[in-house]
DNA sequence: AAGGCAGCGTGACCGCCATCACAGCCAGAG
DNA sequence: CTCTGGCTGTGATGGCGGTCACGCTGCCTT
């Protein structure tokens, strides 16, 4: 039998406890094992040594969360790293009042809770699946112990900070240096379609985040975010199609920065 | 001899070049070594085993750098990491327009440039030294390998960026869960004298920063900074002696993050 | 001593956007 | 089918804070 396979439902909240196995719970692409992940190589944290893929994979505990579950929240002390196989999650953080942050939407690849885990420090965030997502468990200290003993996995999860702390550079960037709403939601759709170029002129996005959500990542509110989208539309800069994001006026979207 | 000691004057603008060994140019406690230096045990990325720490020392180059000294440049193409000996260092970025955020003033023992050297990609930041410093520069592929050959560094340098991580994001909070200004700025004095606390109602903290550096780390403009230092001393919550600031109410400095 | 310059203090103005309030709309549940 | 709840659209309002403009102080240079 492969390493455990866990379907955690909603109501467990993401809260690892023991259950039965079972076969794609939510149409799910399942990764029964890290040895026989399609994805291994195109992945920054798992193209490793056929060694330390070994190890890793036995170290692992794969589980499957449904829309809404939480994999962990912001000031629990650091239980281990999760590896996102699959699905989408949403990294936040709340003030004492209820405004809410969010600082990323981390994509299958990513290792989450790695900075709480290597500091042996609180998490900064909490973690929300948004959509049906497979996730590897690491525990802390076997984590710290597979880093310790595999030199060529200390320079992967330096990377993977790296990355992460990058991405949240960025963030701070929109947030910080915009002069107003639209300047930060023009950021923002930008670095979301950086990338999905498709060479002329329009470039197409899937947004599955609501005017709220957006609103929560650029740090405005809901209202401002809805009027701003009107206004970007009449002035034929992008339009929207269900839950696909057309930017129709590039350089358009550009200029609203240096208003 | 020991690893040549460098003087970087402020025209170099931190360009490493060859220059003659100098003893204290800027009446700085000079760090010959890592191996002699007696700071070791109580910084994170320099408490290493005594192998690790020869071959650290002999990859590490000293120099002292002068106030406005500048060690690297954002969007610069890594060129390696700098341990920061002595000194403060402020890290910042800036947008198209001139408007520049102030991410971090990074203190002794950190290490500068991490995230970019680690990943491969240009600088996010700038380092701009604001008090004489002495750091130590490891040039990336030197730094890569010894990453790569002591499996205790690898820790250590994630561990490095876990933290630089977590005050990242300590300061997105700051920026981007405030209602207004006064909020941000009751939270920067207050994250600055977490430690500090003498125990009695008193905190006292040495602010080296102006008005206009306050206001760029927490996105305000100058006025608006030296408007609220005003209020505050008004309601006695606070107090500055020269460079000197004392925090007389610290429960009502608190209280202005709940309004 | 004179000048220059960086940093601080203060007033006036006004535009952006958070907030409140409410109305349609759609999907999913029962 | 109806009802509920989440999401989107829109108006009115008021205050916060950015910006401009200027004077003041203290320090460093010459």
């Amino acid at each position: 039998m492969p390493s455990g396979f866990r379907f955690v439902s909603r109501r467990e909240g993401g809260i690892l406890r023991g259950g039965e196995l079972m076969r794609a719970p939510y149409g799910l692409e399942i990764i029964e094992s890290c040895l026989s992940c399609p994805h291994r190589e195109d992945r920054l944290f798992c193209n490793l040594s056929p060694p330390a893929v070994q190890k890793l994979a036995a170290i692992t505990s794969a589980s499957s969360y449904p829309k809404g579950a939480t994999l962990f929240v912001e000031g629990q002390v650091p239980r281990g790293v999760f590896i996102l196989c699959n699905g989408r999650v949403k990294l936040s953080t709340t003030s004492a009042d209820g405004k809410t942050l969010i600082v990323r939407i981390a994509d299958p690849g990513e290792v989450l809770g790695l900075p709480a885990t290597v500091t042996e420090k609180p998490y900064d965030l909490t973690a929300e699946v948004i959509e049906p997502t497979q996730a590897n468990f690491i525990p802390r200290q076997e984590f710290l112990n597979f880093l310790r003993e595999h030199g060529e996995v200390g320079l992967r999860v330096a990377q993977q900070l790296g990355e992460t702390y990058h991405s949240a550079i960025a963030e701070m960037r929109t947030i910080g240096l915009s002069h107003s709403v639209g300047e930060k939601l023009a950021r923002f759709l930008l670095d979301l379609s950086a990338g999905h170029d498709s060479g002329k002129g329009e470039v197409r996005v899937t947004l599955t985040l609501t005017h709220e959500e957006i609103a929560q990542m650029i740090g405005a509110s809901r209202e401002t975010v809805t009027r701003l989208f009107g206004e970007f539309k009449k002035k034929q800069l992008l339009q929207v199609k269900g839950s696909t994001l057309i930017i129709k006026n590039k350089a358009g979207l550009e200029s609203v920065l240096n208003s």
